[in-house]
DNA sequence: TGAACAATTAAAGAACTGTTCAATTATTAC
DNA sequence: GTAATAATTGAACAGTTCTTTAATTGTTCA
């Protein structure tokens, strides 16, 4: 009976919880954020729209190395890249990236 | 030329960007998010505090995979736990918690 | 005392992630 | 056409991460 009452309010507790697809969701996301090649890349197309080349450069990273990162992020559907010559030029493709960094900026700014 | 006005102007790009520091602190506060034990494991603490054996029967998961996961975002001063005879009580130790996982929610409700 | 339970921890293994290197595509300029 | 540049892609490797299992600690209670 202690059992069944644990078990009950367990099951109450469940039934708050956001669905686990949208949990799911959610963690992907934050994986996006998670990494500060990443970050930085979203950093960067807070300020500016860029050339692959370009953030390559500012990052101090391999050409292929920005791509592969902005390959995820494109599939998160985070940025977008536009062909222009035999160039890429990227920019954020959401409003909310900037929020969410900005949350998160606040929390890490908190304790200094 | 065309070389060193593309130095400068990644250099005014990096002049804006947070500091390393700081963007590594951010990716780390937001891989405590990437991961969707620990996302589940956060959304129960917000509802209400638990002991380790409820998030354990609440998720469906073994006492000690989510101790581990306890041990991580306590590291992250994301939780503490006090103890209670010999249960230990989580509960969320950021405000910034449910805030950020709002904003989260907000960006994968959207396309729904 | 010792049995039962809650929680933590260490070690191990499987799975995942991020970067590098090399090859490839696509566009521009000669 | 070829050479040069921008970007993408695939394979491989090192490093990290998460869960499991087993052992351990600490507390309660009979």
């Amino acid at each position: 009976m202690s059992d069944s009452k644990n078990k009950s309010s367990s099951n109450e507790i469940k039934k708050l919880l956001p669905k686990d697809e949208i949990i799911y969701d959610l963690a992907e996301l934050f994986k996006m954020f998670g990494d500060s090649t990443r970050t930085k890349i979203l950093s960067c197309l807070q300020i500016k729209d860029l050339y692959v080349w370009e953030i390559a450069e500012i990052l101090n990273m391999s050409l292929s190395a920005v791509s592969h990162q902005l390959r995820v992020l494109r599939g998160a559907k985070l940025v977008k890249g536009k062909k222009e010559g035999k160039e890429v030029k990227y920019s954020l493709d959401d409003d909310h990236v900037t929020k969410i960094m900005e949350c998160g900026l606040m929390h890490v700014n908190e304790d200094r």
